[in-house]
DNA sequence: TAGGGCATGTGGTCTGACCACATCAAGTAG
DNA sequence: CTACTTGATGTGGTCAGACCACATGCCCTA
């Protein structure tokens, strides 16, 4: 076994026995590399995995944001590992978005009207209808619908669907280029928020799951995006 | 922005450009370094993330499996992952589970009978019955389930699925010394497997589906985790 | 009392060295 | 000529030690 290895072992130990919670702050590099008997080089490689996690976050300096601590970001951190394996095609662009609907009906279905989250993605919303520019418009999209599955109360979906959402971002991004009329659009995908939260206000569960679905494959066939498998 | 993750932009690029492709091998650490005008130091930083993000691995020596080369699985990075994450209870197993009963209830309506991985699933199935050990046992159940999600064609489907499963192995294999009748459970779910197999074969899907919900939901019933959203 | 400046401790990077390992080529003994 | 040994080569893995940038907080000075 490598020595980074180890090091991985023993603080995913320190984590799962509670010794290290989230908030905490794991010891220096150089106490840790002293205390396990190997050198600072195998820790840092840990530490820089655990980071890559979403795990922990290192920071340099000292007081508050310094040091290496214990945070709980699986989204960011699923989401560049989808990004890459896109890059190398061996995740088609069409299976994320086909997934994305899986998982966001899902959520919209169950999700739980009343929800703190819910509340934030009106709020959201209202921002969207200000008019800001194309992409703090999607910036707030993606908020909603992260929203949208929070509600549903299942952290695991919820932190799936943003890393889907974030391994096509830039993609996403491309994509707003090639639609004919931006204004347009974007007036449709707002109608179409406000319908799927007032489904899901409304404990239309089925009726939100619908609308979601076509929401989301109806802004990449628009775009452009053919999924393999929309009519399996 | 910091070293190592200059050399993750420059190692993804040449992915995303297909200079580097599924099988090829990334320059030597040494070269790289050069290159880059970087430490071997901040390279292998690098390196070690996409490691751990299932797309490159590495390995001394000379020949064939030397040198760090590109792969692809995410299954496992992705299991990873979350497994660190239900670590900080941040991620509740029982998310998990009903996560993989969403996925796998997906897979099974959208498999398409006929499909090599169906047909490897027979197999496993008959392996199964062949009365292996435990641990045996639930890894042919664990390659049984993944070739099911593979039979319906999403590939994010199947790695996610697969990174569920993996997230929560070893809590897995504890679970099954809670069992009263290990015997006459195996034998359920030997019966339950063919019976889903069977569902998928004759173009069943919904009735497929509604047996792999209650099929995972049984078993981890049964061994005492109790899904926190199960009716909902 | 208010200000500057240094001590301290953090992660980030670099250098150069050595190790274990696997292959392959050259040389040598049969 | 064959078969085996031996060394050269190149890979990632690890290590020790140094220096840097940065952020804080204490201490000393004006």
């Amino acid at each position: 076994m490598r020595t980074h290895e180890l090091v991985l072992q023993w603080i995913e130990k320190q984590i799962s026995d509670g010794e290290l919670t989230l908030g905490g702050r794991l010891p220096g590099e150089r106490a840790m590399a002293e205390q396990l008997q190997v050198s600072r080089t195998s820790v840092r490689e840990a530490v820089r995995i655990l980071e890559a996690m979403g795990v922990v976050r290192a920071g340099v300096g000292s007081g508050k944001d310094a040091g290496t601590v214990v945070i709980a970001e699986p989204g960011t951190a699923l989401g560049s590992t989808l990004r890459l394996h896109v890059a190398t095609r061996h995740l088609p662009v069409a299976d994320i978005v086909e997934t994305r609907v899986l998982l966001e009906s899902w959520a919209a279905k169950r999700a739980k009207a009343g929800t703190p989250a819910l509340e934030e993605g009106a709020e959201l919303l209202d921002e969207m209808d200000a008019g800001p520019d194309v992409g703090t418009f999607l910036a707030l999209d993606s908020r909603f619908h992260v929203a949208l599955a929070q509600a549903a109360g299942n952290a695991v979906v919820s932190a799936m669907m943003a890393s889907l959402r974030g391994a096509i971002e830039n993609y996403a991004g491309e994509l707003t280029r090639n639609l004919p009329n931006w204004e347009a659009t974007s007036m449709r995908l707002r109608a179409e928020h406000r319908a799927i939260l007032a489904a899901v206000n409304t404990g239309d569960g089925a009726g939100a799951a619908e609308l979601v679905a076509s929401h989301i494959t109806g802004f990449y066939a628009e775009a452009g995006v053919a999924p393999d498998h929309a009519e399996h």
